[in-house]
DNA sequence: GCGACCTACTGTATCGGTAAAGATCTGTAC
DNA sequence: GTACAGATCTTTACCGATACAGTAGGTCGC
């Protein structure tokens, strides 16, 4: 059968495809008996409902929103803080009728050739959530003039930002295990994975929450012994933590990167038959549900991931209604520290 | 500035449009030499690319898949099980150079008015995962006549399906512990959660599962306490874990939906005094990260996720590649038991 | 020396809608 | 009786590309 579309739809009812256009787009436009019946005829022809691909052409807007990660999804999306800050971000898109589509950066991903996500995909604006700095993708989307709001991620000088106060959070972290008389402090930390440069970089939480750990161990003349392992391969993890802990001077407390980070160095932790907290005292990141199945739960710096999101909808929104550019907004969202039984005073 | 599309290129080159066009799209239609002086002009002009709305007008080829979940993604997003398979689906529609477009439920997510991401979002074909079988979506994407895969969900009989064997595994389970000797079987299953005609159905996983575990103790004469509990509000469990737990004929061991129930149920009985496995027994589902981060780390069902995914997509191209409908695809992939250390011999 | 066949472009006709202004008709105020 | 406002439809003009069928020259074989 010959595809539907609001001209055939017209020809049967007898009126102009405008009308039958407006029947479905501008009810107001038109009688409601008419409209009824031009509905009644397009529903008999199968008619589901404007193509959307013509309709954002017409109109100018797509209707979705890219998220770009330069990293692998599979990768990015382990994280369960990663999670919950795209479905934040979905959801708060979804009300304002918007869907969300997930860019990723085109060769690193065995994509086809020529294909860049974010130069070939429709949207009508994006959020660019940790990526590497350099990342060519950010250009091609700013190249479009697309709006663009960035999370948790270097601000630029263009587009809004929404970034977590790691800094503070951190420094809450380490005065924590100051004040509970330790010394002997390791730092798990997240490895520089970026280039910016020629000089290696690191992305905005890792580099404010180690600012903000060693602000708090500075200030208590401590220098921590500080190691630092990748996301991947999972291994990574672990071997880094054994490093740390397998050791004479064994520090006997740990700051870690995030809470996945300090869950594999506790199973590191009581798989040398160290206790938790007594033998050592371990601090994650995030607050993760992570944090709370760990036994013993742990001692972490809580971010409100959902508000992240939400901020990142409405910083975008904000910028795709206005026409001319005004002060470019910076959102700095709370960190706070959350004691729970992974840390406990030194003993020595 | 006015807006640059393939004609002012072709205007300022002195080409026809369509020269334009191939210099970008069709390399091989026109010399090298044009092209590079076309390339040159475009980005002098500021060109980024072809129009991606407009392209997917003229191509009938939006370049993107609808991803369909009939929950709030904020609480579809919780489940670790349920990201990874949304990574992996996203993974593999890169190297299709495809994008991926995350659809939910209008209504029940506070869109707007009207607005129906299944209808109104442009996509070449959609992955229907888990929803409710009920779902005015999926019926919309059926209309529209996209092509479709389902995934954890029932079988319709035109698309292509792509199922766990979530009974073989739950069968494993459960006669695992049969052959540990536990004879007070406790079942903290997922609550009912659909109506299909009137009758509450579940979802497949939910059914079979189920299913599963009644077979093997069936088998063994044995009649379990069945509770059910909803994912939220997150102290759901928790309360139905404790109906389950505290109670003079208290189970020896439990069958857990997923590791989540699992980790809350193991929560609970740490909290009652009950030591696990020595107390108590608990066997979880999916093999998620928090099984290995929960101590005792879980005993469960192991299920490929990313396989599904990949599944998944395969089974979508080949869906899109033909015209003429040949039989429809049927995909079951193997679920299997891993013995961690959450279960242990009954002791009555 | 002539038709077959490339290569490299061009012309024309869509793709399926929407915006904005124009045309009718009706009721209403004065 | 006229003019004006609304309501209801129609007309015209794009939106920014791609598909496909030419067309103009040049090459090649015999």
């Amino acid at each position: 059968m010959a595809k539907v579309t609001l001209q055939s739809i017209a020809d049967r009812v007898g009126v102009s495809r405008m009308t039958v256009s407006n029947a479905f787009s501008r009810p107001d436009q038109l009688s409601a008996e008419l409209r009824e019946r031009i509905l009644a005829a397009a529903d008999e022809l199968g008619y589901v409902g404007p193509d959307p691909a013509a309709r954002a052409l017409a109109r100018g807007k797509v209707g979705s929103i890219g998220l770009l990660l330069t990293d692998e999804l599979s990768q990015a999306f382990q994280d369960h803080v990663a999670t919950e800050f795209l479905s934040s971000v979905a959801d708060a898109l979804t009300r304002e009728g918007l869907a969300l589509t997930l860019l990723t950066s085109g060769d690193a991903t065995g994509a086809p050739a020529g294909y860049v996500p974010a130069r070939d995909v429709a949207m009508d604006g994006a959020i660019v959530y940790i990526c590497d700095p350099a990342s060519p993708e950010i250009g091609w989307l700013e190249r479009r003039g697309l709006p663009l709001v960035s999370v948790d991620h270097d601000p630029s000088p263009n587009a809004p930002s929404i970034n977590v106060d790691d800094r503070g959070g951190a420094r809450a972290a380490a005065q924590h295990l100051v004040d509970l008389g330790h010394r002997r402090v390791g730092i798990l930390a997240l490895e520089t994975q970026y280039q910016v440069d020629g000089q290696p970089s690191w992305n905005w939480p890792a580099r404010e929450r180690m600012a903000g750990w060693m602000e708090a161990l500075g200030a208590a003349g401590i220098e921590p012994v500080v190691k630092a392992a990748r996301w991947r391969p999972s291994g990574a993890v672990v071997t880094t933590a054994r490093e740390l802990l397998d050791r004479p001077d064994r520090p006997s407390a740990v700051l870690c990167f995030s809470d996945a980070f300090a869950v594999e160095t506790m199973q590191v932790a009581q798989s040398l038959g160290l206790r938790v907290p007594e033998d050592l005292s371990i601090v994650g990141f995030d607050d993760s549900p992570l944090a709370v199945a760990a036994s013993p739960q742990l001692t972490t710096v809580h971010q409100e991931v959902s508000s992240k999101g939400k901020e990142a909808v409405r910083a975008l929104m904000s910028v795709m209604a206005t026409t001319e550019p005004g002060p470019v907004e910076r959102v700095l969202l709370p960190a706070s520290l959350v004691v729970r039984e992974s840390t406990a005073p030194a003993r020595d």
